[in-house]
DNA sequence: ACGCTGCATCGTACATGTACGGAAAAGATT
DNA sequence: AATCTTTTCCGTACATGTACGATGCAGCGT
């Protein structure tokens, strides 16, 4: 087995890598996001600043890492309320997202509202579907529902509909906390609601085929 | 009349402060958004980066400043699509809005995407809507609907939802431009139908009281 | 006329993200 | 064993946003 060594190489880096994620969680937990600074991560896991560099392509890159822990738990927190009505389960996902988006407003910035987010390396859109397990839950859900006769459509396309308003919802909330929505869980039941209806009524055909880019 | 000096001074800064906004307009046309930075907009109009601060709090009041320019031309370009059919001229809205977005990526991002936005300076939520001509257009073509028997509901509760779902809508184009929506037009025309044909549908309740905070 | 007060302007300094290239360590090749 | 190559790590340097405080000047009261 040639392999062996390199191999063991990159355990050992990808040990390296969860260290300094760990390091990363803990700076954030102890000093707020904005306590995270590259200079600080290296010193707490003992290294030059520009060590971090060989594990991380930048910044975005450790916040994304955090992010992806995070979005996990969203979506262990989302498989905590099955239910038996198929809607009421796509409620709960809706429910969840919004709890999540309002609870963690930073990690929910750093991957839903952050820069022209390329797929964090080189991984195409499926694979970044895989690293966002909310979406499948989402995306299975509402397969569900339309297996029920619930709702009529294509699924990925329903499920790209809640997400925009879904999204829509929460970043509106994050970004202006000033602004009178009114009570923020009240407003995202209310969006909740209204999309929820309007896929009811309306039938939702598959998306338009991306034209040439891409 | 005894303010004539302190007036002349006003006038004076506010003269400064624009040619300030026309220098920061200038770099971004020509060298992109990353390539405006106090020390080039100092050098620029001749003063030393810290002179800007007298001027702006800081770079977001910049981007702000470029920000609500932008806007108010999309104010205008609304007001270009009047229509007979009140619905018709809500849907104007919603594409122009959405061509804008599409279009000055920046300045969306600057102003609906970014920050915990505190009102610009110590201005209250009203007053933003002042600055921000679009919004005060889409109440008035949802009010419009309403007089009409077109939709049911409070006007403020139902010019928000259909904020929520375009913003949704172009954030997620803007932040995702690698994901599958399809053809941005055909996405954006699909949640607008969607959002309106619920609209149709459904009764709007106002918007809850905000509790205690605020 | 003379000092005082407030304000516009700026010089300096610091923390930060990160580019670049060097040093050193580990492995491969001979 | 000796040399070469690759990988890992880091020292230095730069551009950036911005805090702090100094400097100089305009207008005021005396």
């Amino acid at each position: 087995m040639p392999l062996s060594v390199q191999t063991r190489r990159e355990k050992q880096k990808a040990e390296l890598r969860s260290e300094l994620v760990e390091a990363a969680h803990k700076l954030v937990q102890e000093e707020g996001y904005e306590g995270l600074t590259i200079r600080k991560l290296a010193k707490r896991v003992g290294y030059a600043p520009m060590s971090v560099y060989s594990y991380f392509a930048d910044k975005q890159d450790i916040l994304f890492a955090l992010a992806e822990d995070a979005f996990a738990t969203l979506a262990r927190r989302i498989e905590e309320h099955p239910s038996d009505d198929p809607i009421e389960a796509l409620q709960a996902v809706m429910t969840e997202y919004a709890a999540f988006g309002l609870g963690n407003p930073n990690e929910y910035r750093t991957v839903f509202m952050t820069e022209k987010t390329r797929p964090p390396e080189g991984k195409t859109f499926a694979e970044m579907e895989e690293g966002n397990p909310a979406m499948k839950v989402l995306i299975s859900r509402v397969e569900a529902c339309v297996a029920a006769g619930k709702l009529k459509g294509d699924p990925r396309a329903i499920a790209t509909t809640l997400w925009a308003v879904g999204h829509g919802t929460i970043s509106l909330l994050i970004t202006f906390p000033f602004y009178p929505f009114g009570d923020p869980q009240a407003f995202v039941k209310r969006m909740c609601d209204f999309a929820l209806a309007g896929l009811m009524t309306q039938d939702m055909p598959p998306l338009t085929e991306t034209p040439p880019n891409c």
